[in-house]
DNA sequence: TCTGGGGTCCTAGGACCC
DNA sequence: TCTGGGGTCCTAGGACCC
């Protein structure tokens, strides 16, 4: 556990980077990569996902509205984004880094977490680790796809490391220089302190890390729980996961620590509608759409879901939630929809414009098949296997429920009354 | 016609039981 | 008749990440 070396690697501008490689006509422009948007081409309810170095340098950020971006940056590109591209080129960096050690942990689609302790010997040796990925990673896929690499003793430092020297930096900070390094950082810069928190600690009087190492170890747990020993260490530099496996995932969360996960803990889609809307028949078709794409992945991944969430968001962007659970876990993407739209047609307030509909199923269990005992299930089951098979072949676009083709047609072909049962 | 979509985990308060 | 307190489970909401 002493004395490890870590190396995080992030990509610049990741998807503005592939799609500026993947196509010369966006090379040295001002571009934006947005939510995909079919029913929307104008991109207008939109955010920007990621700024390609040009609009980073006009003002264009992550996050910010394509509205915004747009009146900031007249010229700017909006491009849709496509996260199968990504998450394929993602695989094929991922494969390079597991050339120089088996201990790699993909923390999210644009950066990964290498422990080279064995490997490397020291930090220069790290360091040479580092240079050969980027020339590798240059061969493999293309000039324009560039890292930020951090070298560190662990690996919230080798995060907070990388992203000191952003774009395209190599820094390597030896443990006998952590404290000076941490603080020429701001609070917000450390994975893990967020606008609240931020904000919080300021009223306390905690602008810098050196205060928060001076601060009394007791006080921050009386005001922050565990948190507050979190932050402690933290501003000292310690951090002590590791990686393990050749395949993990993790993340940062707020129980202040990397958590490792194989398997996803909840599953599930959410969309803004193109236009707010009272009409209850709208949403419900958005609604049986998302729970069909969330079950879909669910049957995919050999899962099934014993709880379910639906939500909504109004026009003023606050919302409400529930959830509730299955007496049988299910990977049936219209018992989803039955079960969230119970819930949903009881709990939002129908004088209000929805603006975002959603669903998320958690509590998932590997199946499917054992649960299904009864005949009309069975039956069930081997349709949806069909559908599979045609989805595996076709795409999401392989089929679609006759209910959500055509109004008119819906309340007699479906045979389930979708606009007057539920 | 301002503010996406995918996740993770923590926390506080209520219900319920002994 | 009056009404404690601890433990656990559930859930909505919030904070954080990319």
């Amino acid at each position: 556990m002493d004395n490890r070396i870590y190396i995080h690697i992030d990509m610049n501008s990741y998807f503005a980077s592939v799609e500026q490689q993947a196509n010369p006509f966006l090379r040295g422009k001002a571009i934006a990569i947005t939510g995909k948007r079919e029913d929307d081409q104008e991109q207008t309810r939109s955010i920007v996902t990621t700024a390609s170095i040009e609009a980073k340098m006009l003002g264009v950020k992550t996050a910010m509205s394509t509205w915004e971006a747009k009146r900031l940056c007249p010229s700017l590109i909006l491009y849709p984004g496509d996260p199968e591209k990504y998450a394929d080129i993602t695989r094929r960096f991922n494969a390079i880094f597991q050339e120089f050690t088996h201990k790699v942990d993909e923390f999210s689609v644009d950066e990964s977490f290498l422990d080279v302790t064995e490997e490397a010997g020291d930090y220069l040796g790290a360091t040479f680790i580092a240079q050969a990925i980027r020339t590798r990673l240059k061969e493999e896929c293309g000039e324009r796809i560039t890292a930020s690499i951090g070298i560190g003793p662990n690996k919230l430092m080798a995060k907070l490391i990388g992203e000191s020297v952003k774009p395209n930096g190599l820094t390597v900070i030896y443990p006998h220089e952590l404290l000076a390094f941490i603080d020429t950082c701001k609070l917000e810069d450390l994975c893990g302190i967020g606008p609240r928190m931020s904000e919080r600690l300021r009223e306390l009087g905690l602008f810098t890390f050196k205060q928060i190492r001076e601060c009394d170890l007791k006080r921050l747990q009386k005001e922050f729980n565990s948190y507050g020993t979190w932050l402690y260490e933290s501003a000292h530099g310690r951090e002590n996961t590791t990686i393990h496996s050749s395949v993990q995932n993790s993340s940062f969360t707020s129980n202040h620590n990397f958590q490792t996960y194989e398997q996803p803990k909840s599953v599930g889609h959410s969309y803004t509608l193109p236009h707010d809307t009272h009409d209850p028949l709208e949403i419900k078709r958005y609604l049986l759409t998302l729970s069909d794409k969330v079950a879909w992945r669910l049957r995919r991944d050999g899962l099934l879901a014993r709880r379910v969430k639906a939500f909504v968001r109004y026009g003023d962007f606050s919302g409400v939630e529930q959830q509730r659970l299955f007496q049988e876990p299910t990977a049936d993407g219209y018992n989803l929809f039955q079960n969230a739209w119970m819930i949903l047609k009881r709990l939002y307030n129908p004088e209000q414009a929805v603006r975002l509909v959603g669903i998320s199923v958690s509590e998932l269990s590997c199946g499917p098949g054992q649960s299904s005992l009864f005949k009309k299930e069975q039956k069930m089951s081997s349709v949806l296997s069909a559908l599979d098979q045609i989805q595996y072949r076709y795409g999401e676009q392989g089929w679609t429920r006759a209910v959500l083709l055509n109004t008119k047609l819906k309340s007699r072909s479906s045979g389930f009354h979708f606009d007057h049962e539920l």
